[in-house]
DNA sequence: TTGTAAGCGTTATCAC
DNA sequence: GTGATAACGCTTACAA
């Protein structure tokens, strides 16, 4: 074939003799006043030498990139990933590639990857928020930097975010513990420390539905602590005099500490302990026993953060952000059951 | 603060009062020839209008972008993820981002990818690749474009791959199973009509393994097959007479689909059934049972991948492309287990 | 209908 | 030590 030198718009122009105005007008579909002649000599040039046109030239004339970032807060989420391949799918279908990021919890390198996306001219960004970099949200919301967030959104940052019904999906566990028999609910979830927004939201929730449903509160079962911690806390949950007797797991990693503990122990679920997962965990359905979860509708999540990013980038955004809540779904399956029998504990 | 309009290059030199070609050198650290005076002058300037270079201008000089793209064969297989989490940390490590593509075991699509990718500029490429598309593989490597290959790789095409080593992971299984006593094998994975390389290996490794232990090989329990025919195959092998007594689980699809054949139709693991699964999956160590796997070195085969496409880009490359085998390790748990008592077999 | 030329923000060559 | 100037490959007024 030719030689290994690239070959760029100049080379088509000439081969087809004319300019390379007329072949970018090519490239672009503006045919309104191609003649037939030039338009087929252009297309036969281009695909003669095998023409492929150089996006960063374009970018750079265009100041668009068609790329976006996704900075996931922790991708050792399934949830994370699950958005990720969602935003993906939906950027595919607009041509917009992502570029992934992984800031593993760590304000400095969520930062750090903000700044790298921006050099790199990327279009907008979707980020799963550290709540301690609102300083640079708040300036790049000012310079209307095409943003969204996800899972979590930053007070007094004026940036649509896409959210899950934390509250609803509290009380959709708080409901079923109790329509089965539970009596001693408690949660357990990753640390809330830095105010991660679904935390929060989850504890505060599962409190209010315990109020709203009349149901005693053990504030010593309502826990937000570091992973590692979670053998020691639960530990000390569970050789409690009156300890819980159902537990709702805030994320897949508190399920799984959960899950293990109950194994290591001999703690059997559902009879001694009901367990429902928020996250429908990719073994749920086949885990022994099946687990009972709240699922996210992690696909639509990520599509609408995708589309909402995409419209601020095509200046077709809608009129002011605002934070979309999206509905849990209860998925009842067997690692809390009716609990009737309890009373007689002289059975076993 | 100052306009909406971004700082350029050229607005540091007139606040520094000196020329672009000062600015960029200061800014590529080449301080050689630079007096103390610029230098501070220009670091204030930089500091004051809060510069940030435009990395896509850069590009197009340089003809790099620090940035490579991954495509992924599958991103729904955990390994995928779990690569693609690896790459990034080392990418990271150096300073470069990764778009990350699913081709969702599509070569139009994996075409589609690459080429965007290449006009996009990225300066290497990692890929599971599907092997339909050999002939792009080819012109690609011709090229000499940087690229390597991970889990698979493509006849003919000389380009450094990462792989397990599969044979192994097979008889590491194989051996496992006959040490515990299970005597009739079997291996169910996915669809081998594309040739797919591990797939083809690990059957013909499990093949070798039964061969060289003296092993009866059941034909019929050796299975290439679709996800979703996997219910079928699964309850034609199980009710057939002399059923299998011990399944490797291809990959994590696979050994879902045991799990759940295994739970519906009350068989239970490991007495009636032996279960390895090769990749370990996220529940293994506390699934119940918790289920013995072949672990791929997923963290260090990415870092792998990512350090040999990085020295091809940097041009310091290893002499010339090879396949890089890794090691799978058994991790025994309990899916399998000794089956001494086979023979009582009125113990129950 | 097509061509000319300027410009996007850098870096690199080579004078001064 | 520093500064003009050209160049990277493309798009886009505007001219022809």
């Amino acid at each position: 074939m030719n030689s290994n030198k690239v070959v760029t718009i100049s080379d088509v122009a000439d081969k087809a003799g004319v300019s390379k105005s007329t072949v970018s007008q090519y490239l672009n579909n503006r045919f309104e006043y191609m003649g037939e002649q030039t338009k087929l000599r252009v297309a036969e040039a281009v695909e003669e030498l095998g023409y492929q046109p150089n996006i960063v030239a374009r970018s750079l004339k265009q100041k668009t990139s068609t790329t976006i970032g996704v900075i996931v807060a922790n991708i050792s989420h399934e949830f994370s990933t699950e958005i990720v391949r969602s935003v993906e799918k939906y950027c595919n279908e607009s041509n917009f590639h992502i570029i992934v990021c992984n800031a593993e919890d760590d304000p400095e390198k969520e930062k750090k990857y903000i700044e790298m996306l921006r050099a790199k001219q990327v279009d907008g960004i979707i980020v799963f928020p550290t709540s301690t970099n609102k300083e640079l949200y708040q300036s790049l919301n000012l310079e209307n930097y095409p943003m969204v967030f996800i899972d979590r959104y930053v007070p007094d940052v004026n940036v649509s975010a896409i959210m899950l019904d934390n509250a609803k999906a509290s009380s959709l566990a708080v409901e079923e513990f109790t329509r089965l028999g539970y009596e001693r609910l408690g949660i357990v979830t990753n640390s809330t420390v830095n105010n991660v927004t679904p935390r929060i939201e989850r504890i505060d929730g599962f409190s209010e539905a315990l109020a709203e449903n009349q149901l005693e509160i053990y504030e010593s079962y309502i826990k937000g602590v570091n992973i590692e911690d979670f053998p020691r806390e639960l530990e000390n949950m569970m050789t409690s005099r009156d300890r819980p007797d159902a537990l709702l797991a805030g994320n897949d990693l508190a399920l799984i500490e959960v899950l293990k503990y109950a194994k290591n122990n001999q703690i059997s679920i559902p009879e001694d302990l009901g367990v429902i997962g928020i996250d429908d965990v990719s073994f749920a359905s086949f885990y022994n026993p099946e687990i009972t979860t709240i699922a996210q509708p992690t696909e639509e999540m990520g599509e609408k953060a995708a589309k909402l990013l995409l419209d601020q980038i095509m200046n077709r955004a809608e009129s002011s952000p605002q934070i979309h809540r999206f509905e849990p779904t209860l998925i009842k399956r067997l690692s809390c059951t009716e609990q009737g029998g309890k009373e007689y504990e002289g059975t076993f």
